[in-house]
DNA sequence: AATGATATTTGATTTATATCAATTTTATCA
DNA sequence: TGATAAAATTGATATAAATCAAATATCATT
């Protein structure tokens, strides 16, 4: 009685409320009874798989988080040489929160559901509710350690180095949202993960089969891999 | 008279009231009558050159913000390979406002002045200011956009791309600060610079002989140079 | 100004990875 | 199921940048 009471009160369902990855995403900060209005402040969108969702060369409108799925972010350089920035999972977030242009394109990898924030929406919202505009100064600070652990690899690493940590990240990855971390299913191609590394599709390959040939790794299928020695790939890793 | 008098009850002389390049950095969405209690937020701390500021194995306590001098940023692999994550200007900030560990190693090029912000001093001040909460989300997204573009250079470009951009960059970044834009003055050593683009010393060396050979540039000295031709460079930087 | 120390440049050679090319494997769909 | 396309692997060769080595140039100190 008295908990359906309460449950009418404050916390009608909702998208948010209803929301399986919320606790993975910058909105866990809020507490039940700001859901109704939160939930407002966004809409949902879906995409199938190979979906652009946005160019960089576009005027920047939105936030997008994922809620299901994953998305790869990217920048083109004018000769069609391209630099994958990062692959993205749910929870993750993308876009832009500032006008201007974006800062790289972002294209569904399978298909993919998001809430879009519309910028001014977010920003009045933001305004006033400091602790949301803080979990998101904490996650974007996140993604900006990320991004310079990054620029060590591609400065850095050398191909098997690049591999076996990329290997050991989705490994890493699943583990912390709870999936099955060993084997792993790898959801991009290998162009992907070259253009992900640095590197080239053959390198990429190249590599994987030393992986395969010194029996650290099993290549269950092109993107299924099974670990047999985690600590041999670990040290690998650099 | 009257000017006198405003001066006295809004805006007595702090050390933020008095800082120069505070329309550069973070705190210039301040109002006067907010500096004072925001001088209290932080605290001046000073350092020589070639001084190590903090190191990314240290338990982070504090964020900092550079009001004169340079920084530069580096991860350190555990066999010594060294990528510097970036150089640092007046009006930059650097550290963390999180605990954890610090992600990069900070030293000092050259006589540095900053101000250093307690992360629990500040975090209370950002739950009574969403507006400063606000602009630092803006910065680190910046911050985030920078490392990104950098992804991408030290992923896709060759050796003269990387050094052009670099060049290039350095120019803007004075212009934007009102600086001399042409000729530049290069504060950092080959080695840093090498560091930083993920090349080694001997190839930047060879590159900037390139540049020299065709004319782009003129080495006035090692640390000065002057661009003949913008145009070209550009075109060079990818 | 002379001395040593440090930074930079240049040269010769090696090497990791890219490129070019062909083959094999996997996926798609009529 | 077989035919076709797409993705991944493997091989041979080229090349950009690293490495090793030496020579200059610049800076700091007495």
């Amino acid at each position: 009685m008295r908990i359906v009471e309460k449950t009418d009160m404050f916390s009608e369902i909702t998208r948010c409320s209803d929301c399986r990855i919320r606790s993975y995403s910058f909105c866990r900060c809020l507490l039940e009874g700001q859901l109704k209005e939160f939930s407002k402040v966004s809409c949902e969108k879906n995409f199938k798989d190979k979906q652009n969702i946005f160019l960089q060369q576009d005027e920047a409108t939105s936030l997008y988080n994922i809620t299901e799925g994953n998305v790869k972010i990217y920048q083109l350089l004018d000769d069609g040489r391209i630099q994958i920035i990062g692959f993205l999972y749910p929870g993750d977030f993308f876009g832009s929160y500032k006008n201007g242009k974006y800062n790289y394109s972002a294209d569904s990898i399978g298909d993919v559901r998001t809430c879009v924030f519309e910028q001014k929406k977010l920003d009045d919202y933001l305004e006033r509710n400091v602790t949301l505009a803080k979990e998101l100064l904490n996650q974007t600070s996140h993604e900006l350690t990320l991004a310079q652990d990054r620029m060590s690899v591609l400065g850095k690493l050398d191909a098997i180095e690049r591999l076996s940590k990329f290997i050991l990240n989705i490994s890493l990855q699943r583990k912390r949202i709870g999936w099955q971390n060993n084997p792993i299913s790898i959801p991009m191609t290998r162009q992907d993960i070259a253009d992900y590394l640095g590197l080239t599709i053959e390198t990429v390959s190249r590599e994987i089969s030393k992986l395969k040939s010194t029996n650290i790794i099993k290549v269950i299928s092109s993107k299924q891999i099974f670990i047999n020695d985690m600590a041999k790939l670990t040290n690998l890793s650099s």
